[in-house]
Parts: structure tokens; C-alpha cells; sequence
DNA sequence: CATGAATGAGTGTTCATTCAT
DNA sequence: AATGAATGAACACTCATTCAT
């Protein structure tokens, strides 16, 4: 009756799985060695398949990075929204900065997100990826600090809430390289960092 | 008698010479390519001489990546330097960041930058280099901050110096990412920003 | 009792027909591509079915091959055996060459007949079906011009008939070349040259 | 003295060199196993060179067969002038039959001239070059049929010469089909066939 | 009978590195 | 000291063929 249904969906299911699973070993692969020097067959060794194989999920190298860069992204934007409505903010700045320390393959990770801004700088599509997930980001930010206290807004006004983002933008992003040079820093003094330039972006 | 050392002396002048002819040309390269798309062909013909010659100063690619990271490093602490003593903060941190949106070979460079911190995530020499620079600037850092005011400093509690480096490190790291995905950003919003994060910083 | 054989037939009946089914499909893509270009993906999708069912009617890709020479040797020998009875050689020759040029599956095409005499330089297989088509081709062109006028022939002595039987194959096949090289060759001279070559083909 | 231009002349001698086997071998191995099949790695080690190697001399297959085209159509040239001041057509079309069936690599083989047209209909930079020398040859053949006798030509006028022109490449190129399918037909045949052909050709 | 996912050897091409000169 | 021809392993990618379902 929904034979055919069900089995059409379990192919699909079984496809979006192989896709899942060529993207983990990508990730892994181009956190532990770059996208350069991650090869193909490496790839697909650590996805226990064929290199071939890989080709009929994607086009080529190139869309998977894209593809690599999207969940990323994906990942940032709820890290994120995740922050707009943190009773504690410097605690979830915290807790990000913990994670892109790690090499999760699920998360965002800071090496990961040093070669996504790189490799922008020679591949347009990627450049074009970055660029549209900035401006998303920058509308977010704005909206939140823009928004009544009420509804768990900061209620600066428009031209200031878009200066803080900007800063804000700036403050994370420069943690990420903290994460890579200094993963081992005195968690006191990050979190106090941290505290003070919160403090200081959702001041009036 | 003193001719021996007089010729290895000159010898080892033209040496040094060559290196740096070399390490411009692979700067240049670095900076337009990248690590691993500028070949060692097109760095040997920037610098007008054949790729073996190169083998002859240097032991591989690698080492000129190490070296390259090196000169950038020491510009960079220059650049920290001139932060110090310069009346007007934010005007020097503008400048820093028209600086890396350009792709001045003789200068630090965004996207190189970012290329230098994913290489290190996977070369621990290079993420060695890093972890010493970082550690002297945010020494220099605090240096200045809690230098008295009558000494071109800020006069701030030790505490409170390292903290704010701590920030301040971050904040203009993250303006490295802004130059490569920003790079036209409104010049006011931009100052804006910058202006209004060095007054928090500098605040007792 | 005769239910097996009548199943037998019957799909056996299938099978010719799925056989067919591929051979018209890999002719159009060979027309299209070439014997190497066109792969057996491209060939299953235009005969609608699956790759892996192409290797229950042919043992590979060069089987194929084979039977879309045998095929198009085919449709050549239909095409002589009509010249044969034409009443006008030269309207006959250039209707073929209109033919050629053409890239219809279901006829001889140059580019495909040029492809199939570079391949017989190769495959033993192949260049022996071409030499003993061309055995045949070479009798019956000989019987045409030695019958008598009365039967429609030309009634040439068997020696002459001998060499214009090979100065027509030679000029046939030149024109094969020629449909491939100037396709927009002025008809008017064509046609005048196909005229006069055929008047002095049958002069006694 | 002229020592620097000796030793460039020596330089540039042994890139031609080093061309030239590249070619040969090419040649070799196309007229073996065809174009497509003939690897890089095959025409290599046929060369007795590296694969990188092959490419500091050309830019990638297609210039090799580019080349090697080239080459053979300057071998056609030099057949088709050696016609027009042959005393007798007859041998000279003969000798060209009998080059046409070995596979030396110097000299126009039908193998490759069969070759040579399937992948020019794929193929526009070789059918472009194809399309040129086939202008080339017209105009060459009506030349030489329009020249007066005293001049060594056939004295034809310039209609009927542009026609004839186009038969005898068709004739010549079939003879090339011949070549391939019929390498042992009896001579006396072929001899009778060709002076017949010529005979009609040089008609008034 | 039929599918299409999977394989893996093969393709043309690149490039860091070496070495005879 | 200097060259640049030469190497060969590696690269991303393709495709005829197989086989579990």
C-alpha cells in the first residue's frame, strides 16, 4: 500500500546518511590537515568508501568544502541565536569559546573556521557564502540589541546597536584565534574579559 | 690572512641577500596564491632565479613558510609598537585595518594571517612561533597599560591590564576577519566602533 | 506441455527486444560521441534502464560496439543493394551523402564509419567483419555491372567490372570523408562531380 | 666568442629534440591503440621520459595530437605536390597506397587519417585545422589542373578543374579506406583501377 | 528481471624536489 | 653558485563493471 512510499524514503534516507557520512570524514580530514592537503582518497578512506563513490553525492572537492562551510555556518547561526536569549551571556561566550577549541566534527571549530576565511580569499563562492551568512549575522545582532528589554532585547537605539554589533562581530571572531593560540588560558581571566565586554556592548 | 674571513663574510652577505630576495618573492606569492597554490616555480621566478637555487638556501617549501611567518610576525610586533605611542588609538587601528584589507606584499596581509593561524593548528612549529608572539604582546600590552599616564601609558592595576590586553587582542584579531569579509564596510560605522571599544579599554 | 516453450519464446521475444532497445540507444550516443566518450551511463539512460542491466544483454562495452558495426554494415548493404537499382546513380549517391552528414541513429553516418576503420586498425574482430562486408559488397557491386542492361545492370566484361566495382567503393568512401569535411560544399559541384565520375563508372 | 649563442642553439636543439620524440612516440602509440586509449603514461614510457616531463614541452594531450595532425598533414602536402610533377599519377597514387598501409611513424598512415576525422566531428580546433588543409589542397589540386600543359598542368578550364579537384579527393581519400581494408588487394587491380580513375580525371 | 550503489583501476595533469651540467 | 631539465608520486576525477537487494 505505502510500500513504494516508505521505500523511496528509506533510499533517500540511505543517500542523505552517505552525504551525512562523507561530510564528518571531510570535516575531520580538513580540521586535521586543510583543505589542500586533505586529499580525496583520504577522504574517502576515512568515510570507509570508495573515492569514486564520493562523486555521486557530490560534484567535486569544491562542494564539499561549500557544504563542509554551510554546516559551519549552520552551526554559528545557533550558537547565536543561543546567545540572544543566554540569561548569562559571558557564560555562552564561554561555552563557545570551549567549543571551538574541540575537533567535533559537528561543531564549529576554530582551525576550521581560520581556513573557511583563508580559502575565501581565492574562492568566490565560498567568499559570496561568507559574505551573505555576515550580513544574516549583522541583522540578527542588530535586532537583538535593538529589541525592547521586555522582550529580551538590550533597547539600544538603531545606530548604536549596529556600531555594537560591528564591535561584538569583532570580539567573538578575535576569540576564536584566542582559542587556537591560547586554548590553555587562565579561565578566570578569560571569563573576566569576557564579563567586562559584555558588559560594556549592551551598556546605553 | 683576513682574506678568508673577508670572503666568507662576503659570501655570507650575498647569502643573506639571497634569502631575503627569495623570502620577498614567496611573500608576494604567499600573499596573492596562498601557501599551497603559489608553486615553488612561480616563487623562484618572482625572484629571478631558477627553483633549484632556491633548494640551495632553503631546505624546502615548508622552512619558507616558517620564515615568511616570521618576518610577518616581527612586523606585526612593530606595528604593536607604534599602537603604543600613538596619540590617537583608533586612528592607528583604522589604519591597521586599511593595511590588511590591501595586499601589500610588505606587509601583514588579512587572509595571510588567517592562513598562518590553520596552518599552525596542524604545524606545532609554527604553532610555537605563534604562542611566543602572542605571549611577548600581550606582555607589551600590559606593559603599556599599566604604565603610568605621565609615561605614555594608562595607568591602570596590573589586573585589570592583563584583562583588557586579553580583550584587546581579541578585538583587533577579530578586525583581521572584518577586513577580509568587510572590506568595504562604512569607514564611519567602522571608526565608530573602534573608537568606542579603545575609550572602554582604556577606562580605569 | 507447451507452456515452457511458449515462455521460452516469449522471452526470448523480451530479450531481442531489450537488445534492441540498447543497440539503438549506444547508437545514438556513439553518433553523438564516439565509441570512447560515450559511456555505458549515458547509454542506459537513453535506452531507459539501468547500467547493470546492459551486462545481462551484452557481455561488455565493446560487444556493443561490435553489433552497432554489425548494424551499421546493415544498413550499408541495404543502401548499396538500392543503388543497384536506381535509375539515377548520382541522385542516389547524393542523397547518401545527405545521409552522412546527418547525425540520424537509425542510418550510416560518416563520422561514426571513420571511427569504425580507425577501431578495425585494432580490433582483429572488427577489421575481419569489415574485410568480409567489403567481400561482399565487392561481388555484388561486380554482379550489378556485369549484368546485362536488360537486367538492369550494365553489362560490363568481368575484368573491367572487377576495378570499377573498387574505384567506386574508393570514391563512395572519399565521399564519406568529404560529408565530414565540407559539409556545405556547394551541391552544384558536387553534383557534378558524382555525375561525371558515375558516367565514366558504367562507359564500356 | 659566439660561445653564448652556440650554447643556446645547443639548448633550443635539444628541446626540438626532445619534441620530436614526444611526437614520435605519440605517433607510435595513436596509430597502436587510438587516440583516446593511448595514455599519457604509455607515451611516456614510449619516450623513454617522465609524464611530467611531456608537459615542459606541451601544454596537454590535445597539443600532441594537434601536433601530431600537423605533422601528418605536412606528410600530405608533400604527397599531394609530388603528384602533380609525377611523370606517371598512376605510381605515385600507388607508392601513396603503399605508405598508407605501414606504420612508420614519419609518414601519413590510414589508421590515423581515419582517427584524425572521427575526432575532428568532436574535436573543433582539429577540424578547423582539417577544414584549412582541405581549402589548401583545392586550391593546390585546381591550380595544378588549370596550369597549362607546358607548365606541367592539365590545361582544364577552371569549372571542370574545381570539379575534378573534388573527385580526386575523394578518390585519394577512399584509396585510404582501401589502405585499411583491402592492405593485400591484388596490385594489377589497384594499377588498373587508379590509371583508369586518372585516365578520366586528366580528361579534357 | 531489474536496479543503482559501489568499486577501483585508470585518466590527464601538477609540483616539490633532485642533480647533471 | 647557478641552472633548468628531469623525476615520480600525488592529485582530483571518471567509468566499465559487479553485486546485494
Amino acid at each position: 500500500m505505502n510500500a513504494r512510499p516508505h521505500n523511496i524514503s528509506r533510499l533517500s534516507e540511505r543517500a542523505q546518511a552517505q552525504k551525512e557520512r562523507i561530510l564528518s570524514a571531510a570535516q575531520t580530514c580538513f580540521i586535521e590537515h586543510g583543505f589542500h592537503a586533505a586529499g580525496m582518497a583520504l577522504i574517502a578512506e576515512t568515510a570507509e568508501m570508495s573515492p569514486g563513490l564520493i562523486y555521486r553525492y557530490f560534484d567535486n572537492k569544491n562542494a564539499i568544502i561549500l557544504a563542509i562551510v554551510d554546516r559551519q555556518l549552520e552551526n554559528a547561526r545557533t550558537d547565536i541565536r543561543a546567545l540572544h536569549h543566554a540569561p548569562d551571556l559571558a557564560a555562552a561566550a564561554l561555552n563557545a569559546f570551549d567549543c571551538w577549541r574541540r575537533a567535533d566534527p559537528r561543531l564549529m571549530n576554530a582551525a576550521l573556521f581560520m581556513e573557511m576565511n583563508a580559502e575565501a580569499s581565492r574562492n568566490p563562492e565560498l567568499a559570496a557564502a561568507l559574505s551573505s551568512f555576515d550580513a544574516e549575522i549583522q541583522k540578527e545582532l542588530t535586532n537583538w540589541l535593538t529589541a525592547p528589554v521586555s522582550a529580551g532585547g538590550k533597547g539600544l537605539p538603531a545606530q548604536l546597536a549596529a556600531i555594537r554589533a560591528i564591535s561584538l562581530k569583532c570580539f567573538m571572531e578575535g576569540l576564536t584565534a584566542r582559542a587556537l593560540r591560547e586554548p590553555d588560558i587562565k579561565p578566570a581571566l578569560l571569563r573576566a574579559a569576557i564579563t567586562e565586554f559584555m558588559a560594556h556592548l549592551t551598556a546605553a
